[in-house]
DNA sequence: GCCGTTTTCGGCCCGACTGTTTTCAGTCG
C-alpha cells in the first residue's frame, strides 16, 4: 500500500475511534499520524525495510504494527472490523459542516443514522428533537452543510480522487498488453470536481483491462458496455464508494482521435462538430468519424483548419471560436514559474524550518521564495506576534545572505480581521518585503460586511497579495459570501493581486474567476501555500487552474525575474 | 496511543463563537 491509502486508513480509524466515544487523545493520536504520513517525503515500505519507523515523531509500537501490517498484507485488521461494525458510510457524517465527532457520535448512537440518507431523514422527519441540547438553529446549520454535500451529488473533489487514479494509470501502464494509458475526459482537462474518473487505453481487449484493473484494490462493479461517448467499447467500474471509473480501449489508429473525443466536454464538441459541418466532414455524433481514424489530435482541428487547442480549453465551445479567429492565448506552463510567494514553517503551523523550506524551493529550481508564515490572531496555527515577526524577519534575512542562488523575501500571511484591518500596525509591515492578506476567521458575514471588509484591506498600502481570496475549501465547505466582482475591480484600481492557491484543497481563486480578473487587468500568483516540504512540488495544480483560466505567462507575477518583481512589490508599497 | 520525563503516569494546540444554556459543550480555523 500507498503511504496515501495507508493515511487514509489511520485517518479514518481515529474518526471512527471517536464516533464509537473512544478516549479522544487516543483517537487524534491516529490523526496526526495519518497527517504525519501525508507530509512524509519518504516511502513508508522504504522506512519499514530499515527498521526506522518509529524514528518518525508519533508513530510508536502500536502504529508501526499497523503500517507493517498494511504493507505485508494490503489490509488493517483493526481497520476492517470497525468497518464491519459500524459501516464506511459513517465516516459521511463527519463531512457535514457543523458535525463534529461528538454529533455524529450522538446522531449515530441515539438515533441509528448510519449514513447521510438516514440523517436527511431524521432532519425532515423532525426526529432530532429527540435529542437533549440540539435545538432548531444547530440544525439549521446542520441542514445547510448537508445541502452542501446533497448539491454536490455524486462528484468528488480531485484530492479524492487523485490516489486511486494514480494508482489505475500505473496499473495499465504497467500491462504488457497494454499499448498505451492516459486520463481523458475531466481528469485530462483538469476540473478540479470530478463527475467520473476517465481514462482510455490502447488495447483491443476488453478482459485485459478488467484483469488489470481488478488488481488496484477499491476498484469493484466491472462490465463491458458500449460507450456512446467514445464510440467503441469501454470497462465501467466503480471506485470510492460508488464512483464512476470509465475505461475507453481504442485500437492504434483511433487512440488519438478517441482521446479527442472523450477529452472534449460536450460543449466543445458540438462546436467542433459545427466546424466540421462547414467543412463537409461527419460529425463525431456517437461514433468515432473516419475522417478522425489514424489521425494526431493536431492533426485533427488541423484538418477541421484550427490550431491544436489544449486539453483545458476543452470545456467549452468558446475556444473552438477564439481559434477559429486566431485569438487563442499562449498559455502558462509549469516553467515559466520563477518563485513561490506563500509558504510556511515551523515558526507557525509548517512542519519544517525556513532553512529547509529554503533548500526545497532551491532544489525545485525557484529563482526566489516568501516565507509567509501566519500572524498573531491565528492562534491555532501558532501565529506569529510582532515581536516573533521581528525576530523571523531576522532569521529569514540571515539565511538569505547565507544561501546563495536563490533570494528569499521576508513576508507574512497577515490575517484580515473583521473590520478589514490587518493584524499588524503599519511600521510593523512596513519592514516586510511581501505581505499576503487572507482570512481565516469570521465567515459568517454577510456578502455586504465581507465585501466592504476585503475592499478595505486591498486599500491598505502594504498588501501585495490576497490570499485564497474566497476561502472555499474543495467538497468541504463554499466560500464566504461574497461579491468577488466589486473585489477584482478594487483589486484592479489598487494593483493588489489575486492569488490561485495551489493547494488541492483550495484552488482559490478558480478558473472562471482568475480569467474574469485578468480581463479586468488584475495580476495574478501562483502559489503552493506549503506547510511542508513535499508541498512545494504543487504548483502544478495550480498552472492547471490558471491554463484553464485562459492565462498566459505575463499575467502571473511570479514568472516574472526577481528584478520585476521586486520593482512591483515596490511600487505598490510606495 | 505517544511522549517525556522530576522514568511508568499525566498531559496531550488554543481561543472565538454559537447555541442552548443559566454555566457549558461543541465546532471551527
Amino acid at each position: 500500500m500507498t503511504n496515501d491509502e495507508i493515511g487514509t486508513v489511520f485517518l479514518n480509524i481515529g474518526h471512527l475511534l471517536q464516533i464509537q466515544g473512544e478516549d479522544s487523545f487516543r483517537a487524534r493520536i491516529y490523526e496526526r499520524a495519518a497527517d504525519t504520513i501525508d507530509n512524509l517525503d519518504v516511502d513508508l515500505g522504504q522506512l519499514a525495510e530499515e527498521g526506522r519507523l518509529q524514528s518518525i515523531p508519533g508513530i510508536g509500537k502500536a502504529i508501526e504494527g499497523k503500517i507493517v501490517e498494511m504493507l505485508e498484507t494490503g489490509q488493517c485488521r483493526f481497520y476492517e472490523n470497525l468497518i464491519t461494525e459500524m459501516g464506511e458510510e459513517v465516516l459521511d457524517l463527519l463531512r457535514i459542516r457543523g458535525v463534529g465527532v461528538k454529533t455524529a457520535a450522538r446522531f449515530y448512537n441515539e438515533l441509528g443514522v448510519r449514513n447521510l440518507q438516514d440523517f436527511r431523514a431524521v432532519i425532515d422527519g423532525g426526529r432530532f428533537k429527540l435529542l437533549k441540547g440540539i435545538g432548531s438553529k444547530t440544525i439549521d446549520r446542520i441542514d445547510e452543510g448537508l445541502r452542501f454535500l446533497e448539491a454536490l451529488d455524486r462528484m468528488r473533489p480531485l484530492w479524492r480522487i487523485l490516489p486511486i487514479a494514480r494508482a489505475i494509470i500505473q496499473i495499465l501502464r504497467d500491462a504488457p498488453e497494454i499499448e498505451r494509458a492516459d486520463f481523458t475526459g475531466e481528469m485530462r482537462r483538469h476540473e478540479e470536481m470530478l463527475h467520473r474518473l476517465e481514462l482510455a487505453v490502447e488495447c483491443t481487449s476488453p478482459a485485459t483491462i478488467v484483469d488489470a484493473l481488478s488488481k488496484v484494490g477499491g476498484v469493484k462493479e466491472f462490465e463491458t458496455i458500449e460507450s456512446t461517448i467514445s464510440g467503441g467499447q469501454c470497462v465501467a467500474a466503480s471506485v470510492d464508494n460508488g464512483f464512476p471509473l470509465r475505461v475507453y480501449a481504442f485500437d492504434s489508429e483511433a487512440y488519438e482521435a478517441g482521446m479527442l473525443i472523450t477529452t472534449a466536454a460536450a460543449e466543445h464538441l458540438a462546436a467542433l462538430n459545427g466546424v466540421a459541418e462547414t467543412r463537409s466532414l461527419e460529425k463525431s455524433e456517437g461514433r468515432l468519424p473516419d475522417w478522425m481514424r489514424g489521425k494526431t489530435e493536431s492533426s485533427i482541428y488541423d484538418a477541421a483548419a484550427l490550431p491544436f487547442i489544449p486539453p483545458e480549453l476543452r470545456r467549452s465551445g468558446d475556444s473552438i471560436e477564439a481559434a477559429a479567429a486566431g485569438t487563442l492565448p499562449t498559455l502558462i506552463e509549469l516553467s515559466d514559474i520563477r518563485g513561490d510567494l506563500h509558504m510556511h514553517t515551523e515558526w507557525s503551523d509548517g512542519r519544517h524550518s525556513i532553512r529547509e523550506m529554503v533548500e526545497a524551493a532551491k532544489a525545485c529550481g525557484h529563482d526566489y521564495i516568501a516565507i509567509t508564515d501566519h500572524s498573531v490572531s491565528s492562534r491555532v496555527a501558532n501565529g506569529l506576534t510582532a515581536e516573533r515577526l521581528l525576530a523571523h524577519m531576522n532569521e529569514v534575512r540571515s539565511i538569505n545572505e547565507e544561501v546563495s542562488g536563490i533570494e528569499v523575501l521576508a513576508g507574512s500571511e497577515v490575517d484580515i480581521l473583521n473590520d478589514g484591518s490587518l493584524d499588524f500596525t503599519d511600521d510593523v509591515l512596513a519592514q516586510l518585503d511581501i505581505v499576503v492578506a487572507s482570512v481565516h476567521a469570521g465567515f459568517n458575514m454577510s456578502e455586504a460586511d465581507m465585501t466592504k471588509r476585503m475592499i478595505r484591506t486591498i486599500e491598505s498600502p502594504h498588501v501585495n497579495i490576497i490570499g485564497h481570496p474566497t476561502g472555499r475549501l474543495l467538497g468541504r465547505r463554499p466560500g464566504y459570501a461574497l461579491n468577488l466582482d466589486a473585489v477584482i475591480q478594487a483589486a484592479a484600481e489598487h494593483g493588489v493581486v489575486l492569488e490561485i492557491n495551489a493547494s488541492t484543497n483550495r484552488l482559490d481563486l478558480e478558473p472562471d474567476m482568475a480569467r474574469k480578473a485578468n480581463e479586468a487587468g488584475v495580476l495574478l500568483t501562483i502559489n503552493t501555500d506549503a506547510h511542508a516540504v513535499p508541498q512545494l512540488q504543487q504548483t502544478h495544480f495550480g498552472i492547471n487552474v490558471a491554463r484553464r483560466a485562459w492565462l498566459t505567462k505575463d499575467a502571473v507575477i511570479n514568472t516574472y525575474s526577481l528584478e520585476k518583481l521586486c520593482d512591483l512589490l515596490q511600487a505598490r508599497n510606495a
